[in-house]
DNA sequence: GTTAACTGCTTAAACAGTTTACCAGACCGT
DNA sequence: ACGGTCTGGTAAACTGTTTAAGCAGTTAAC
């Protein structure tokens, strides 16, 4: 195929192409001759400033300026150049979301959600959002600290983020904004948005205890995390005041993955084979545990009820289909966004915020059988 | 805050602030006292021509003064201010990520692999990845264009694009770098990285076909997407082949999402009772599907078998597992961020790549049934 | 009728780098 | 001793905005 003449004969497309008679000259790829403000102050017989002051809806410019000045932006088609306007200015309008390294973490409907949430309401507040990977080398090139000293952003989101990610100081340490998504650290006066976890693990042990189980497990994903650790408080005070067994046999990590759900819900059957629950600490470990479960010819809700967390997409639809605790991730992503931007545009006072969850039952929970 | 008087009783620091007198007083939080390239030169004696020659391995640089300077510079935590570098050189080194206005679209594992790809090389590439919704607003207010003309970002990428989308044109006439990101369009001659979703498909015919299996739906999405074009092709010709039954009541259409997927299964059970096998054009699809099947008591593989398409994280632990067909999304990715990173500096021959798919056999598929 | 305030715009100094053109001195051959 | 080529560096122009300070001309105040 190797095919040396372009296009022999064609002599019709070129002009085919239409609309601005083409054959735009030399200038350098990446779009026709660039405007600047120049150019538009000339035109329009007056002051760069001038120029600059009416797309700032300046009002000391007067009404007949305004319109000779805007209708000369139209006619030559410029569009301010936003690498000045920053440079000058205070502000880039732009914010970063920090990621953890995990594995395609991007394609995981947790974080997807969240970021959902933040994209659209950034867009809304006029601000451009940018991703990055917290990994190792990330870190120790303080490459988070340089997003900001660089000026590439005006302020970041953490998501993801735990006890064992110090990190989290060093925004707040040179006064940098940055807002805590879905998780929260008591004892570190950082700002943070979350869904309620109490609250959601609360509904959990009672509809699980009105169904009258009593051997219930939990599968639980970093204890490192705040939420985490609500959520096990939570469980633990809930079976004592009902004065049912509980401890650490009734407890194994998950990490938070389908995988990690299979493997703890081993451990559990085998510790605790007449176990009639299991409560998992997101949906993904809780999918896991389903699957393992059925794997070993045990029914899901028959013999054993599974209950998640987070209630992703495709909760809906797995077979069965899971009950577990909805969290407005979408929310709490979006109102973290506005936060951001509050404390990027100078506000001081302490940012927190706890949104609602709630139970979504569905058919991977039952009344407890016979023999629990 | 009447001061009048500047800088009262502060007779050290003006001195030490160094060059022009500054009165830089009090310094807006973010971040302790910003070090300039200026500031650089003066403690290291030399220009702050040098300075940047010394910062970008110019070799007309001493190996001497490269010392000196980079020692002043660690001294200082001297950053470059990436705004002033890309104002005045040619690069933004950003690249912005176009996803469809789907609801939630960051929440699908599809496009998330999609999206870990891109971003993980992009950042292996010293680029930044910047995140972009193309709902009707902005593309009417030409957006995506304006991304580019005020500077935002080098080259894009679009993903979820069809034939509907006539947006996609707009870069290349405008002459701004833009990959196509797992879709294609054969008459346009853009930039993209696909799957190679015929040669999937042509996998999930020959086992589906080898299994015994003479009743066969597909369930695919948009017809306007090319790739969709090409597995309903092969499915066509594949069944024509082996002479069996096949045209539009053999099809139906499932929207990409699970409930779609659901739907459509309604169709074709209406349409054709006695279908064996389903074929849907991607995993969440499949999932609505098998969803349904289940309700309405027909068991899968039992009954009906079926198989999807991209191998999406959880589909191996959905109830039964599914066999799909796996897409090397985080390649297509990762490849299309090399490829744009190339246009973006300069390369001008085409670029267009298929990376190869396979089959992944697991629990939803089996031998036809008696009665198949 | 002079001073004061306001209007509407301009000038020029930031902002923080890159890059081109030039220049002084060292080195070299004749 | 003199012109030519390197070497290593500098000064200045340039990227495209914002914004503080300044300045005519008009109006209002006393």
């Amino acid at each position: 195929m190797p095919d040396s003449t372009d296009n022999p004969s064609d002599t019709t497309a070129a002009a085919v192409e239409g609309k601005a008679g083409r054959v735009l000259a030399p200038r350098r790829m990446g779009g026709g001759r660039r405007v600047s403000m120049r150019e538009v102050a000339q035109q329009a017989s007056v002051s760069v400033a001038t120029v600059s002051m009416v797309l700032n809806d300046n009002p000391r410019i007067s009404k007949a300026t305004q319109i000779k000045v805007r209708r000369i932006i139209d006619k030559l088609g410029y569009r301010p150049n936003r690498l000045a306007q920053s440079l000058s200015s205070q502000y880039t309008r732009v914010l970063a979301v920090l990621l953890p390294p995990l594995r395609h973490a991007f394609s995981d409907p947790y974080f997807g959600e969240l970021l959902s949430g933040i994209c659209d309401r950034a867009d809304r507040l006029g601000h451009k959002v940018m991703l990055e990977s917290a990994k190792p080398d990330f870190l120790r090139e303080r490459k988070h600290m340089e997003l900001f000293e660089r000026r590439f952003v005006d302020g970041m989101f953490c998501l993801g983020v735990n006890d064992r990610h110090h990190f989290v100081k060093d925004f707040a340490a040179a006064g940098f904004p940055m807002v805590c998504v879905n998780n929260y650290f008591p004892e570190l006066k950082l700002d943070y948005v979350v869904a309620d976890y109490r609250s959601g693990a609360e509904q959990v042990m009672n509809v699980l205890l009105q169904l009258g189980h009593k051997k219930i497990a939990l599968i639980n994903g970093a204890p490192e995390a705040q939420t985490a650790r609500d959520v096990y408080e939570v469980f633990t005070a809930r079976m004592q005041d009902a004065g049912l067994e509980t401890g650490e046999d009734w407890t194994a990590d998950g990490r938070f993955i389908e995988e990690g759900g299979a493997e703890a819900t081993d451990e559990i059957l085998e510790r605790h084979p007449d176990v009639t629950a299991i409560f998992a600490g997101n949906d993904k470990m809780a999918l896991g545990a389903m699957h393992r479960l059925v794997e070993l010819g045990r029914s899901v809700p028959g013999d054993v009820s599974v209950v998640g967390f987070d209630d992703i997409q495709q909760m809906a639809f797995v077979n069965p289909s899971l009950t577990t605790v909805h969290l407005p991730l979408y929310e709490v992503g979006a109102r973290a966004c506005e936060l951001l931007v509050q404390r990027v545009r100078g506000k001081t006072d302490k940012i927190s915020e706890r949104l609602a969850t709630h139970l979504v039952l569905r058919d991977s929970t039952s009344i407890v059988s016979g023999r629990g």
